[in-house]
DNA sequence: TAATAAATGTACCGATCTGTTCACTTTGTC
DNA sequence: GACAAAGTGAACAGATCGGTACATTTATTA
């Protein structure tokens, strides 16, 4: 189907949520900004918090979609994409308008585990986790699951470092760590 | 010295900003919660802002104490203690109002570099980590700053993944993590 | 006991919040 | 050109936002 309205609203919806928080980001500020009517995005989404998963879902596409790709270009064998994640956090900590993981981000503000928007935000998490355990598989480790969830602990941990002292440098340091852990690990 | 109606708004004030972020909760909301008058919070703090900071604070002073005592609980070498970090946040995670780290937190909803709130946040993770930086240097390793750093990544990381994820699990997946890095590292 | 400081309750301010209503204009399709 | 769908602007509701005003009560201390 062809992009609409809606698409519009929900794309400039993310830039405007990732920039200013979603509390932060009141619905009539959001109509300012995107130049949709108010009107029109309530028939589009009945409530901001509809909104706000459609976000969400967007996001984990794109980003998930981004990340993929560009690992797959910075290197070939699994075992050389699991390093080549990290190379690839760089580039995205480089970025002007990195502002830090719009997910974590999310379940900060809405931190009730049931609450729907941090359900999806710990769906992203999850497949990423899942992704990442698939590379640790194909390059043969022995326990995939343990390396992937310490890799993206490094992770995580990269990305809001990153954003709370506003340098690419935890890129680079979770890097060399994750070289030194998958020397450590027995294949 | 016994413990004045701010310090009292100041713990409670913390305790609500901790469960339910900071724009989420209202001035309104927080004096029905502390049973203070809302004048009198005004009394104490012009602006919502600068408690929020008090709280901030507070909350550094609280954890930095907990975390080095605790950590000194459980081992007596440096080296033993770099370990140590990841059982005390094991401690942390399984605490029943365990909500992720109060400073992710704060610059997640203070997003711009310069604010006060935003940097203060900044001014805790520089503390923890001269503060890895010591116990690696006492411990003889070559690189203390990078292993600190390192170890510091799978620290945040494991916070926003036991957050989350709802469980204490990444603490000893960043301990193994943590163990690996050190046997890694040269002296 | 009298003076003083600290805290209270309540009502209020203007602004903003999410969400709705309504009459009107644009747009795409047959 | 007719018609329906989609989008618009502006006003409005009821609640809440951060913050203030004021008169009253409670504690401390001389």
């Amino acid at each position: 189907m062809r992009p609409t309205k809606r698409d519009e609203l929900v794309q400039k919806a993310l830039t405007a949520f990732y920039r200013n928080g979603f509390h932060a980001t009141g619905m009539d500020m959001l109509a300012a900004e995107t130049r949709i009517s108010k009107t029109s995005m309530y028939k589009h989404f009945r409530t901001k918090e509809e909104l706000i998963l459609a976000v969400l879902r967007l996001r984990d596409e794109n980003f998930r979609n981004w990340l993929y790709r560009r690992i797959e270009e910075l290197a070939d064998t699994p075992g050389q994409q699991l390093i080549a994640l990290f190379d690839a956090l760089e580039d995205w900590f480089q970025e002007p308008g990195f502002r830090g993981c719009m997910f974590i981000k999310a379940s900060s503000e809405y931190q009730d585990a049931g609450h729907p928007i941090h359900r999806q935000s710990a769906d992203h998490k999850r497949m990423l986790e899942t992704y990442v355990i698939g590379l640790a598989q194909k390059a043969g480790y022995r326990d995939p699951a343990d390396l992937a969830r310490q890799l993206l602990l490094l992770k995580e941990g990269a990305i809001v470092t990153a954003h709370l002292g506003h340098t690419a440098r935890p890129a680079m340091d979770a890097k060399q760590a994750a070289i030194a852990l998958l020397e450590n690990s027995e294949k």
